[in-house]
DNA sequence: GTAGATCGAGAACGATCGTTCTCGGATCAG
DNA sequence: CTGATCCGAGAACGATCGTTCTCGATCTAC
């Protein structure tokens, strides 16, 4: 009885799994309001029943799909992070991460900037999600920044430069704006180690 | 009688810069689609009947907005980059011009970034403008590099800052974000500078 | 002054949206 | 097998939207 429950809750997961998959796919190519839910529906093979037993609102299938994109970006962000040692390549693997990013062909520029664009001003929870996400990587870059030993305001720099990255590649087209950043970012790092070498002698 | 009808062509303008005013003031701040027609007959003033003589549809005031603020952009830029001499203050008199803007209370980033998020993938006059106008301001700054005798490179670099410094100080609210940009693009510029210097000898 | 154009206010229209409800069939427990 | 429960397909609902139309008032030209 009690498998027969479990089963039942994975299956449950697993669909509201494949709507989200769905809904992030719609929504990150065409935007939130151009995407029904009947739309959504049919992209993710479920009843509208269904959809909303899982969902109570749209609303709630929008917060999830950013859950989830955000839930990616750690993923595809550490892939790249963890596999270098110093912190220096630690910080340019951000823009390694990006390179490969903006060459899928689906690339629209970054999700939660989208989402804040078009439903920030009037979605106070869509707000605080993008506010948190963006805090949150710009505390990762902060860390980084630390061990490498150089001033914090680096990190604040490197944040703008791979947020400009992003926006840049989305609205030109032009995967070349992560090796720019890229190429910028470690300027920015050897300069700001310069500088502290130079303040320390 | 040509006099009447100049007048009416001078009220006729007249009405509909206030129009878009309007519409400009209710879309940057809350996005396009949750801005009703009804709401911005309201605000502008006009009746509903007045509007759509002077605008046919929605989408006709949205990209007279657009239109609008790239003007604006361009005299506001001007205004900071005449300003001053040099190639290299010009340069960063940009990330000025960004430091004031970004403390006016309604700011809510890039107005043409965001109609790209919203409207981009499924209205091709939007998204062709919003490319339109990112294309020329990066020509603008590739013309100040090439000034300035640095490598091109330098202008994308430089343009991802001022990029990602308005959508970072949108997201976490923080106007600072202008002058961390600004910061990177002096180290930026010098470093350039230093390199053809290298280069050179 | 008066016929005719023009206008504002807002009702009306048709489409679309998010959400709920209906109903006939499948599923499951006992 | 049987009664109850769950489900999918899609109709239905109420709200909202972009857009057009109506109608009575106002203005204009002569």
């Amino acid at each position: 009885m009690t498998s027969n429950e479990d089963r039942k809750r994975a299956e449950e997961e697993d669909r509201r799994g494949r709507i989200v998959e769905a809904a992030d796919r719609l929504y990150y190519s065409r935007g939130f309001s151009s995407v029904s839910m009947d739309e959504l529906r049919d992209e993710a093979g479920v009843s509208l029943r269904r959809l909303y037993k899982l969902f109570p609102s749209k609303d709630d299938i929008i917060i999830a799909t950013l859950r989830k994109r955000r839930r990616v970006w750690a993923e595809g962000i550490a892939e790249y992070v963890d596999a270098v040692r110093s912190p220096r390549d630690k910080l340019l693997a951000v823009y390694d991460f990006l390179a490969g990013w903006f060459c899928e062909d689906d690339f629209r520029g970054c999700g939660f900037v989208n989402a804040f664009a078009e439903l920030g001003a009037v979605n106070t929870d869509v707000a605080d999600l993008v506010r948190e996400h963006k805090a949150h990587f710009q505390r990762d870059l902060a860390r980084l920044v630390e061990e490498l030993g150089a001033e914090p305001s680096l990190a604040a720099q490197l944040a703008i430069l791979a947020e400009g990255a992003q926006t840049t590649a989305a609205v030109t087209g032009d995967p070349g704006a992560a090796g720019h950043a890229r190429a910028a970012a470690a300027t920015l790092i050897d300069a700001a180690l310069d500088v502290d070498a130079r303040q320390a002698a």
